[in-house]
DNA sequence: AATTTTGTTCAAAATTTCTTGAACATTCTG
DNA sequence: CAGAATGTTCAAGAAATTTTGAACAAAATT
């Protein structure tokens, strides 16, 4: 009956293979520009392995796996390149690849003499992280001031619970604090990998 | 035209009005165990505040709301509490208190005398970060060695692109490093706050 | 033991998010 | 400039998640 808890996601139903229609091909991945629409043992295991570590960020699945292609190749691929070997529709490559080149997280390459956009895997880890922190997670702190005096004006002063407000508007600001604190220390640590 | 990137969650339509019906109250909150079904100000500011910040971890709004009340709230509550107060159903309140429980971002209160299960908001820091640490970030990083092998295994030694691939592993080997250097260090910094 | 109180579970409905595909815009080529 | 190549956008469809509500289970009270 199962009566431990299970905080994953609330999900109940959940499901959606990670297989999918990606055909492996014995060894060979692209040579100068790419064209061949099979992925490689490696590949397929890099697309799998970062499928699911985005997922862990509640990111859609086409973005794990644009980035895992594009990870686990040497040579740049255009748009069409990712299109033909991961079968997916033109919409969400191009939106999945606009969401990782804002956030640096894939690098355009100029190829002499080719007219298609290409692209590389961009690896370092500050530089991931950095994306992902100002893209994702600034938005959500910088109006944390404003929503911090939001709290605060709302106290009736004198009221017999004004104290205890009080008291949970301070933490809110010590964790603002916190986030002051540990978001440059991340950044600097992430330096080192 | 708006020719910015905009990396937010590659939402098109999304729309979920904070507000829905919740009925503020001039001052006053709960007595002793509460019951009456209004919100105060602070309170009404405090459940916006964490649904929003809830939606930044991707999490659903019903959690906030709760996590948000009971921070906001001095008296222990009761599900029957919540439910009455955010108008939200039984099925989300009892779920979502499960949720916030189990990561131990919420407290039982046993009160004397009283059938019904109350809680309390945990506000230590520590507590909650090393609660949604636990249950949402190591699961996703205790496979990981698993993964790390499937990918290592799946280069072909000798092949021309085994020097790239072999560079990509480690790269990965690098940010299961990193993740062991930095969650000890967020975790001690929380404890601060 | 029957009844009431309290809390959980889960199928169905509501909502949100993601993907597709085709129309459109833009840039390049001949 | 016409036509082809490349890339973006967005409405509609598909898929996943969240919420609801009522049935069910468990515990307490009479």
């Amino acid at each position: 009956m199962e009566t431990t808890v299970k905080p994953k996601k609330l999900a109940r139903t959940s499901a959606r293979a990670t297989g999918g229609s990606l055909s492996s091909n014995g060894s060979g991945g692209a040579r100068t520009v790419a064209s061949r629409p099979t992925l490689n043992a490696f590949q397929l295991q890099a697309v799998s392995f970062f499928v699911h570590a985005f997922a862990a960020l509640s990111l859609p699945r086409s973005i794990g796996e644009i980035y895992g292609l594009l990870f686990s190749t040497e040579e740049p691929l255009s748009l069409d390149d990712i299109i033909a070997r991961l079968r997916i529709s033109k919409g969400s490559a191009s939106e999945g690849l606009r969401w990782l080149r804002s956030l640096g997280a894939v690098n355009p390459v100029y190829l002499p003499g080719v007219r298609k956009e290409h692209f590389t895997a961009e690896t370092s880890l500050r530089k991931l992280a950095t994306g992902y922190l100002r893209d994702r997670i600034n938005p959500h702190l910088e109006n944390g001031p404003e929503r911090l005096h939001h709290l605060q004006d709302s106290i009736v002063e004198g009221a017999p619970e004004s104290s205890f407000q009080k008291s949970r508007s301070n933490q809110v600001a010590g964790w603002y604090k916190f986030m002051g604190k540990v978001l440059p220390v991340v950044k600097a640590l992430a330096g080192k990998f």
